[in-house]
DNA sequence: ATCGTTTTTTACCAAATGATAAATGATTTC
DNA sequence: GAAATCATTTATCATTTGGTAAAAAACGAT
């Protein structure tokens, strides 16, 4: 829970009272590898922290191919950003998780104790937007080495957790081309 | 103005009086084709309404190739999604524009008196980073061809009048691959 | 351990894209 | 209007990547 406290405390001061009204709202929960948290065409109502975990948002495109748009790491908060809507995308663990789970019902109300709530929560949720934006738009105009090298940058962490193939979505190249670049740049 | 009002009332309501507040902290501008808006390395402390013209976002990445990262058209609202920091992208005209510009200490003022103006502004800013993040990132796992054809889709009205080489930047290409894909698909 | 399943690697060839260079077309400037 | 500048197209070739298929490796269940 510590960790979880220090993580939105990067994005606004909270007072003990605070933290402990913040801390009695959240349920911890767990999810074992391969489960999907929340599917395309469902409701999602949490906010969700990752203790312990990776996880992937998914969808299929068009030719019915499964893309990995992004990953999902440890000490992270993530939530439907469409709020209103329904899913777009699944949201899959990657690995065994263990969570840190608010209802979205609950997350709202504490801006009624919590002066800067509002504004905490849209920081966090941006600042995942647009992280995401980059890191997603840079591999646009690079080819797959590179993508692939930044990539190992970026989740230095997750090569070793991830199946190839998810990578190889993620980074919009056939397996088989990210495993020649594997051979390649040992 | 009309026009700038209607897109603000799809996020939240307002009434007559707010409206009103709204238009007089507005500013109208106008922009010269391929004049900058903004650039890199300074700060950028405008919300801005696209009345008319095209701009798009760009940078510099590690090669020294200017890299498109999107487009804004009209009946648009931007701004600098990193409030606190300098921008890192540069903001182009790319045609003769008419703006709407609001400062930022002016629109996030107006929250004093309309009740709902954090969330209908952080919904506005919010629907537009995913939606950029959508567009950009569907990109990473098409084909050029399929690549220019989504363009087309989803900017009808940006081809004859954004230059070629622009428009491969953004989507990853070189402009004599779009120059080909385009021979072959007439 | 063994079988069956899934994942990753490898190989080969076809297709797409990039790099370079030159030609054409369009626009601006004087 | 001619010259100069910039944008786009075309062409050629090298390189990268995808598609298909098969082999090897890793993993799981019994």
């Amino acid at each position: 829970m510590e960790e979880l406290i220090g993580y939105i405390l990067q994005f606004g001061g909270l007072n003990k009272q605070q933290i402990e009204l913040i801390s009695s709202k959240a349920t911890k929960t767990q999810l074992c590898k391969d489960d999907y948290f929340a599917e395309a065409g469902t409701a999602f109502d949490q906010i969700v922290y990752v203790q312990e975990g990776i996880f992937r948002i998914c969808y299929f495109n068009k030719n019915g191919d499964e893309i990995t748009k992004y990953f999902i790491e440890e000490n992270r908060l993530f939530s439907n950003p469409y709020k209103e809507d329904l899913m777009t995308e699944y949201i899959q663990a990657l690995t065994d998780c263990k969570l840190i789970v608010f209802s979205r019902k609950d997350w709202n109300e504490l801006s009624n104790t919590i002066i800067d709530w509002d504004t905490i929560t849209h920081k966090i949720f941006q600042k995942g937007l647009v992280e995401k934006l980059d890191r997603r738009s840079a591999l646009v105009n690079e080819d797959a080495t590179t993508r692939y090298l930044t990539f190992l940058e970026k989740f230095p962490t997750l090569v070793n957790r991830v199946p190839l193939s998810y990578i190889a979505s993620y980074l919009g190249i056939t397996q088989q081309s990210l495993s020649r670049i594997r051979k390649n740049i040992s």
